[in-house]
DNA sequence: GTTCGAGTCGTACC
DNA sequence: ACGGGTACGACTCGAAC
């Protein structure tokens, strides 16, 4: 039998001893297929120089006497072979250790202490991956794969699953094609308590391609989407059976791996009811550790609030990743209003808009997957591990699941993870020096440019062949040698795997940027923007302490050769008769001095000759004025803080408090204005008659109380604090009313005007939560939010703006 | 009791 | 445990007066 296949989900099991693949997807005509498959199972032994033949020979004789027996299962080296490998670049003989099972090659590992052996790696790579490596039968490329029908009951039942059919393989191969819709179920679960299975699961909404249902056990008036159950055991069994009806490839939820899933879990063993949604029958399966996961057999779950954080957060502009913000800003659409109240609040007549509500999460959910599908899609092809790992990766583990599934083509054998000794060490290591960032002069600017470096740290990475691999242990003459902060480093010219697959990453990320940019389409427009963050997070991975590919040096050597490149181009802008302005990393602003646009461009051309190997600065844009202000203290210019305005009236704000979430809206609107007036006009003028009235309005209370909330995110349990601050108070607060409080979660509060008789001067002791009466504190936001947000600004323009609220101090006076 | 620098904390930039 | 370093600025804390 011959398919057309695309491989989705994959799991393993053993069956007589022996590791087994189980590849869950779809053939061409969207048929759901299970595939079984093994693969060899091994390790290496790299051997110490040196040996002869013979000692070879007699250390292969004894390893291939090697049994263990683990948990009653009996595991032993069935052969080994001399292999010509790489190992960090080096040449090295090196034993394949084939053994039985692969769960125990780590026990197997342990039994060569032998002398002749230097190191033994590859036994913790995971066999899924392993899997993918060996058979090279990536996730969501097409392959045409044959094999044979299996009937029910072989493999000691594995094959009797909720599928259209099940095949042993016996070939793969890749085909071209690349036309894959995946089914997709979303879900979202309402509940009577926050704390994972303290309430009533009420209600379950499910969205897919033209299906929408809400399940509940709340009777309440027929609704078309609404489908009433008898009770909570009830409607978790209906659930497992529409997600058995649709049979998804993918489940997808919005912090489902951390609530809805784990609450599913919790009422089901309440219940005393089975939540049997794998394809198997089987029930979720969680992971320990600090972040649980939820996994189902056969079926995808994404939880879409990992991927967003690690794929998007760094571009987006929502200051929260709630689902509202989220889907505003991937979507434009919200989420429908709905008041909380325990079920035994809510009236008869408030029902609809509870499914109603619980409905468009879902829509939502559903709307956001199909949003970030190509993101997930192109990820899952360019990492090449299953997609439910892609989608919860941090972008280290992405970078170097890329790693580890390119290593073939180095024919080198793959570095292990760290102990947890070697990552004490790692995070003991103190920081090496980073990004250069140019001290500003404060003040008001007309036409400037920008140029950036592409790919900055990543092109040097390649640019200087930086990486564990190419660091050399002694200095040598024709190598990269730079200062890293008391010492030098040297990394060999002959090109590293490591940065070879950078390159190849950066290469691909300008190929299809500029493919986009002649054709968008959103398939190429993911392939660019996942190519560019791996690129971006290489260099994070260099100096992550979890990394197999860990490099202190390479890292360190990285910021130092960027900030040598930057430097040098500073130095060629002044000498050019430009003049810069500000600098941070891998951007420059420059006045143009009297120069057309045309000029600099050239000269961006000019300067991109000359610069060595992989290196390449682009504009980024052209300004018509920008701002730079003072520190708060002191005369310099703050660093990492300016404001720009184009030749299209668009605004650039940086680092000000408009873009910091822990200030007032009010502070933040008003700062937003001040800049726009001020660039817009190139002086103050108008920026001061907006603030008196602004000052007037805050003195006469007439600012929605909305307007004067500070937000501010609590990072730990209350407990960890040291430091009393406004925000722990309110924290502490809320805990006593028993609203959620968790690390992570936004606490809101306003600064509210004190009582007569309280003389304290910590602000902390003013802090009311948004719910809570009171007046908001005309001094503390004059003086503390306001002023602040301004001062700096006014400055550049020698006014001070104390006498905005002097005058409130003078009346103050006269009051009393 | 006030002052001031150090320390804690959150958030942003790239 | 689940990328890196640089930087600003608010607020509290505690030593020094």
């Amino acid at each position: 039998m011959k398919i057309d296949f695309i491989p989705i989900d994959y799991g393993y099991f053993d069956f007589e001893g022996r590791n087994y693949a189980k590849i869950i997807g779809r053939d061409a005509k969207g048929k759901r297929v299970c595939l079984i498959d093994s693969c060899d199972v091994y390790f290496w032994a790299i051997l110490k120089d040196k040996l002869s033949q013979k000692q070879i020979q007699k250390l292969q004789e004894k390893i291939e006497k090697i049994k263990v027996d683990v948990k009653g299962r009996k595991t032993k080296v069935e052969k080994t072979e001399l292999h010509n490998k790489k190992f960090l670049g080096k040449d090295v003989k090196a034993l394949k250790i084939f053994a039985t099972n692969y769960k125990d090659l780590h026990d197997v590992a342990d039994k060569l202490g032998m002398p002749e052996i230097e190191k033994r790696r590859g036994y913790d790579i995971g066999f899924i991956s392993h899997y993918i490596i060996e058979k090279k039968f990536a996730p969501l490329y097409w392959y045409e794969v044959s094999g044979e029908i299996l009937n029910a009951g072989e493999f000691g039942g594995i094959a009797d699953i909720n599928v259209d059919f099940c095949i042993k393989v016996n070939s793969i191969n890749p085909i071209k094609k690349e036309i894959f819709s995946p089914k997709v179920l979303a879900f979202d679960i309402e509940t009577d308590e926050f704390k994972i299975g303290e309430g009533e699961i009420l209600m379950i909404s499910l969205v897919s391609e033209n299906f929408k249902k809400v399940i509940t056990w709340k009777k309440n008036k027929e609704f078309p989407y609404v489908e009433y159950v008898k009770d909570e055991a009830e409607l978790l069994e209906k659930f497992s059976e529409i997600i058995k009806q649709i049979s998804p490839d993918f489940l997808t939820g919005y912090f489902s791996d951390g609530f809805d899933l784990p609450y599913l879990k919790a009422r089901a063993e309440k219940n005393g009811v089975r939540l049997n949604l794998g394809l198997d029958g089987s029930q979720p399966k969680f992971s320990r550790g600090i972040m649980t996961t939820a996994k189902i057999d056969g079926i995808v779950h994404v939880d879409l609030l990992r991927f967003i954080q690690t794929a998007y957060s760094q571009y987006m502009q929502s200051e929260t990743m709630s689902l509202n913000e989220v889907s505003n800003e991937f979507l434009g659409e919200s989420k429908k209003k709905f008041e909380f109240k325990h079920s035994s609040k809510i009236e008869a007549d408030e029902w609809e808009n509870y499914f109603e509500y619980n409905l468009q999460d879902s829509i939502l959910t559903f709307n956001l997957f199909n949003k970030i599908w190509a993101d997930l899609l192109e990820f899952t092809r360019i990492t090449q591990e299953p997609v439910f790992n892609v989608s919860r990766n941090g972008m280290s583990a992405n970078v170097e699941d890329y790693i580890v599934h390119n290593l073939s083509k180095f024919n080198e054998i793959p570095e292990k993870r760290p102990t947890y000794d070697e990552i004490g060490e790692r995070k003991r290591r103190g920081k090496y020096e980073g990004a250069f960032v140019f001290q500003p002069s404060p003040g008001i600017y007309e036409n400037l440019g920008i140029f950036d470096f592409t790919s900055s740290y990543g092109s040097v990475i390649v640019t200087y062949n930086l990486s564990k691999s190419t660091l050399l242990e002694k200095p040598e003459k024709n190598a990269y040698s730079i200062d890293i902060t008391g010492r030098k480093v040297y990394f060999s010219k002959e090109q590293g795997f490591f940065p070879e697959m950078l390159k190849d990453i950066i290469e691909k990320r300008r190929q299809y940027k500029g493919e986009l940019k002649d054709k968008p389409d959103a398939i190429k427009k993911a392939r660019s923007n996942a190519f560019k963050l791996l690129a971006n997070a290489s260099y994070g991975y260099l100096g992550f302490f979890g990394a197999r590919y860990y490099c202190e040096e390479a890292a360190a050597a990285t910021a130092a050769f960027a900030r040598n490149a930057i430097k040098e181009i500073i130095e060629k802008i002044d000498k050019e008769k430009y003049k810069t302005i500000y600098s941070d990393t891998d951007s420059i602003a420059f006045l143009l001095n009297g120069k057309t646009r045309e000029q600099a461009k050239q000269f961006l051309k000019k300067l991109n000759s000359q610069l060595p190997g992989i290196m390449e600065l682009e504009l980024e844009d052209f300004y018509k004025r920008g701002i730079w202000v003072t520190k708060r203290t002191g005369e310099l210019g703050a660093k990492k803080k300016y404001a720009l305005i184009n030749y299209e009236d668009k605004l650039k704000i940086r680092g000000f408090e408009t873009v910091r979430r822990n200030w007032c809206t009010l502070a933040r609107e008003v700062q937003n204005k001040v800049l726009k007036l001020i660039l817009e006009d190139g002086n103050e003028k108008k920026a001061m008659e907006y603030l008196k009235g602004i000052v007037k309005e805050v003195r006469e209370r007439k600012i929605d109380l909305k307007k004067m909330t500070i937000r501010t995110q609590l990072t730990k349990p209350l407990d960890e604090y040291k430091a009393i601050t406004p925000h722990v108070i309110a924290a502490k607060r809320m805990a006593e009313k028993e609203i959620p409080v968790d690390a992570g979660g936004l606490i809101e509060y306003y600064i509210a005007e004190a009582k007569q008789e309280n003389k304290s001067k910590l602000i902390r002791d003013k802090v009311k939560l948004i719910d809570e009466e009171g007046e908001y504190d005309v001094d503390y936001y004059l003086k503390h939010q306001l002023l602040p947000a301004v001062e700096n600004i006014l400055q550049v323009f020698n006014v001070d703006a104390n006498i905005l609220v002097e005058k409130k101090k003078q009346t103050t006076l006269g009051e009393f």
